[in-house]
RNA sequence: GCGGGCGUGGUGAAAUUGGUAGACACGCUGGUUUUAGGUACCAGUGGCGCAAGCCGUGGGGGUUCAAGUCCCUCCGCCCGCACCA
């Protein structure tokens, strides 16, 4: 190219150039290949919106640089892209502009994959999916026979968290703050026939195992162990006075058991709910319980209300000792076994409850080093470690060995046993929504639930639905539910909810492993090959509930014999929102930040010159309105520009603010880069010369700098210190920058370095390495050009700057032959000017040396 | 309330096992080039001080020859869970 034709790097053109290359020579297509170390990199897959956000173009961006790197490293690597295109919008879409879920999500889904490949991403597809398709679903729904066949899943009348706005059941996962997760209305509680999932099969499992997961960040880790909740303690049965029945509780405090004064059951224990037959009281209590629910006005005045149920029970160990049962809106009917005794004296809640009802308090755990004679239970209760008192056979022992006690004397007498319990619940994954996968049973009067069978699968979706108005569209649908059940024959009816579109998402990273078989199940050469995913990258916000359920889904698949793993995540990185100041106007309203601008240090309107108020940087959001579209971006500056920004500044788990001046920035480096190259091509050797010799000192040490780059750079990103390697390359880079002399040692050190930047920037901004590539004269693709070596012999450097102190201070420096002897360095130290004014007239005490690092002199 | 994390220049951030605090950038200041703006290039940039030097990693205390890093304590911010018996 003639040289003098620009200044100016066009990324448009040389982006589209390369992007249109690897797709022509399939640069990304990956097949098995026993013979290569595998690698498997995701990110989460989007649900389609139809715009891709800055949120993706991080995403994405990082893992893009794992993908590239991993494959210049050696590794085959599976990238693989789709779509989580099931979901509530498509409805809401389709009921405001009356358009077709399907035709608005396939839409969305053409739109984001245009401007996902404006991004350069290394792809993989041909194996792209969308979970929306029957080619699919059809999947799951073996998959959920399956797991009926292995009695992993139920179908039971239960209480079910119901989201008025969404019409429709939430899973526990999906409730926050008492309101729906993606509606924001408060969630009531209903009573409806829904189909679990025996996630809490795995309760144990999923537990122990987080410890293996190495590559996970702590904090997810110990959200997950939250989220399980194990407890340990007893199941305690109680005789129902008058009756026989038995109450049983569950506690993690049994030692507490002499300190006991009450009972209570939930407002939808079987015990409470049979009352209410007779008690209106009572009746009139449940309802008010099942309206508050778990609203926040509930929990937030936490006050303690009961109802004496007149019924009493026995004490397990003292016949005389009567206590009342309570039903209580503080106990929840989905934890233990909705019941519990209450100890005053130990327990807040109970306390609370005590002191409104006018309840015995006894204290039965004194702390340490106080007089049992003297302990006085105010409004506080004693949870804390301590000796039992009051309390017949446990007296002077301390709390474990209490529990234990009880437990076994309980145990002796039939009263109760060791129990361990969960927070986690069975997975609910009814949805009463269109545009789902449909639930593949079908309900017979005569034959009860019958499975579909396989060879009448895929159940499919019908397209003609009425989306307007409330209630589940598929029931509504005026035939597609009728069919001959498949037993008898006789006309039967279809279950018209659909799975929870967790579902899909729980297993879409085996399907991309194995994209190729078309009946049901796997392929499972190649799911084993390329599963479990290496790297997994995506939000926190997924920390519980996606990959929760992909865990425990793996096992369920694991036992159904489509896969050998247990986990299927064996690293985990986790991305910081990317945020951007906030802008608003007089009035109050968001201003876009495409709408402001700075005027004299001043933040002004464009178009009015207004003032503009700036607020707090939060994370981009339509609310607030503080986006930036990607679309523009990548349309100004090119991707690798916001590639490099969103890999420069901040490590991948934090928080990213976007600024318009780090985009210039990025945007400035990016032209740098390219006219290094491409403005002066007649200052590098040719490629493949051979090093001439000897270098000169100045050629030489950038030799070195280069190969010291290449083991910094390999090392950043092997942990996913991006950042770090960025800055990296551009100390490299300013080193060639400033390197002198035109002999045939600097060409060639000058092509070596320049050589080995584009090689470095390859992952991070591959558009513009490849072009440099080619610039530099290579007829080969940068993407299948393997990694750059260091040679250790060239990484340590030949001579260290040393720091000397006295007594700690830093008092000069000095320059030392590496790993100098300590008798040689502490003489060089006490040589020093500065160091013999600093201890002027003392005596040096001891000489602490450390090689290559510092030498301290103690007077 | 319970559990966890964080606090480093004007800003984003670096800093192996405790061993030269502030790499690399952004911004800012001064200068050079350009018809001009932008770009590019050169120099400077933790604070105080003319300087020698002193002070500096949220506050206070401790261990150590040496502390951003370890220990104690207080303050502030963030996240998760939340009537889980």
């Amino acid at each position: 190219m003639p040289a003098a034709q620009a200044t100016r790097y066009n990324a448009k053109v040389t982006e589209q150039k390369w992007q249109q290359e690897w797709d022509r020579l399939e640069s990304f297509r990956v097949f098995e290949d026993s013979a290569l170390p595998k690698y498997y990199v995701l990110e989460m897959f989007p649900y389609p919106s139809g715009r891709i956000h800055m949120g993706h173009v991080r995403n994405y961006t990082l893992g893009d640089v794992v993908a590239r790197y991993k494959k210049a490293a050696g590794y085959n690597v599976l990238h693989p892209m789709g779509w989580d295109a099931f979901g509530l919008p498509a409805e809401n879409a389709a009921k405001e502009n009356k358009v077709h879920p399907a035709k608005w999500t396939r839409e969305n889904i053409a739109a984001m994959r245009a401007q996902l490949k404006t991004m350069g991403l290394s792809y993989d597809w041909s194996r792209e999916i969308s979970t929306c398709e029957p080619e699919y679903y059809k999947h799951e729904q073996k998959m959920f026979l399956d797991l009926m066949r292995e009695n992993l899943v139920y179908r039971k009348e239960s209480w079910v968290n119901w989201d008025p706005l969404e019409d429709t059941v939430l899973a526990n996962e999906q409730v926050i703050d008492g309101r729906g997760w993606r509606s924001g209305a408060l969630v009531e509680k209903r009573k409806l026939s829904q189909w679990f999932l025996r996630i809490t099969d795995y309760g144990e499992e999923l537990l122990a195992a987080l410890s293996t997961l190495n590559r996970w960040p702590d904090r997810v880790r110990l959200m997950q162990e939250n989220w399980i909740g194990r407890s340990e303690g007893a199941h305690i049965r109680f005789d129902i006075m008058g009756r026989d029945e038995k109450l049983e509780v569950y506690t993690t405090r049994p030692d507490t058991l002499f300190g006991a004064s009450f009972c209570a059951v939930a407002a939808n224990h079987p015990l409470a709910l049979s009352l209410a037959e007779k008690r209106d009281d009572i009746r009139d209590f449940i309802q008010e319980c099942n309206r508050s629910g778990t609203s926040e006005a509930a929990i937030e005045t936490a006050e303690k209300r009961g109802i004496d149920t007149g019924l009493e029970v026995r004490h397990p160990f003292d016949d005389n000792k009567i206590l009342p049962v309570y039903v209580a809106n503080f106990v929840l009917m989905e934890y233990g076994t909705g019941a519990i005794f209450g100890c005053p004296a130990h327990d807040q809640r109970d306390l609370d409850f005590a002191r409104k009802y006018g309840l015995p308090v006894v204290a039965v755990v004194a702390g340490k080093d106080i007089d049992p004679e003297t302990i006085v239970i105010g409004n506080d209760a004693y949870s804390d470690d301590g000796v039992l008192i009051n309390s017949h056979f446990l007296n002077g022992l301390d709390v474990s060995t209490a529990k234990a006690a009880v437990i076994d004397r309980l145990e002796e007498i039939g009263a109760g046993s060791r129990a361990i319990n969960y927070r986690l619940r069975d997975w609910g994954v009814s949805r009463q929504r269109y545009w789902g996968c449909p639930i593949p049973v079908i309900h017979c009067l005569s034959c009860g639930i019958v499975p579909v069978p396989e060879d009448q699968l895929p159940v499919e979706l019908p397209e003609d639905v009425d989306l307007s108005g409330a209630g589940n569209p598929l029931d509504k649908h005026p035939t597609w539910k009728q069919t001959p059940c498949p037993i008898c024959a006789r006309p039967a009816v279809r279950e018209t909810d659909t799975f929870d579109t967790f579902f899909e998402s729980s297993w879409y990273f085996a399907r991309f492993a194995a994209p190729h078989s078309d009946s049901v199940g796997f392929e499972k050469a190649a799911a084993d090959y390329w599963l479990p995913v290496d790297q997994y990258i995506g939000g926190i916000e997924h920390a519980v509930l996606h990959l929760l359920y992909s865990r425990f889904f793996t096992r369920a698949l694991k036992q159904c014999g489509y896969l050998k793993i247990s986990e299927p995540f064996a690293g985990l990185m986790t991305q910081g929102m990317v945020c951007h100041r906030t802008f608003s106007d007089e009035t109050g309203r968001w201003l876009f930040p495409a709408e402001v601008k700075q005027k004299d240090g001043a933040w002004v309107h464009k178009d009015t010159g207004q003032a503009v108020t700036v607020g707090r940087t939060e994370k981009m959001s339509k609310s607030k309105r503080n986006v930036v579209d990607p679309e523009t971006i990548i349309a100004t500056y090119g991707a690798d520009t916001a590639r490099l920004f969103m890999l420069s500044d901040s490590p991948p788990d934090r928080d990213l603010e976007w600024t318009d001046a780090g985009v210039e920035g990025a945007w400035r480096y990016v032209n740098r880069l390219w006219r290094s190259v491409f403005t002066n091509p007649e200052q590098f050797s040719d490629v493949g010369a051979a090093l001439p010799c000897p270098l000169s000192d100045e050629a030489r040490s950038l030799y070195r700098m280069s190969h010291r780059t290449i083991a910094e750079v390999s090392r950043d990103l092997d942990r996913f210190h991006f950042n770090k390697a960025v800055a990296r390359v551009r100390e490299l880079t300013n080193s060639l920058d400033s390197l002198k002399g035109g002999g045939p040692d600097t060409a060639w050190v000058k092509r070596f370095g320049w050589e080995t930047v584009v090689q470095l920037m390859g992952p991070m901004m591959p558009h513009l390495a490849e072009e440099m590539w080619q610039g530099l004269g290579h007829e080969t693709l940068l993407v299948d050009t393997p990694w750059p070596e260091y040679d250790p012999e060239l990484i340590s450097e030949e001579s260290v700057e040393v720091a000397v102190q006295v007594n700690g201070k830093l008092r000069a420096k000095v320059i030392l032959p590496k790993d100098c002897d300590q008798s040689a360095a502490e003489k060089q130290a006490l040589a020093i000017e500065s160091i013999q004014k600093a201890i002027k007239d003392k005596t040096v005490r001891k000489m602490i040396y450390v090689p290559n690092r510092i030498v301290n002199v103690v007077v």
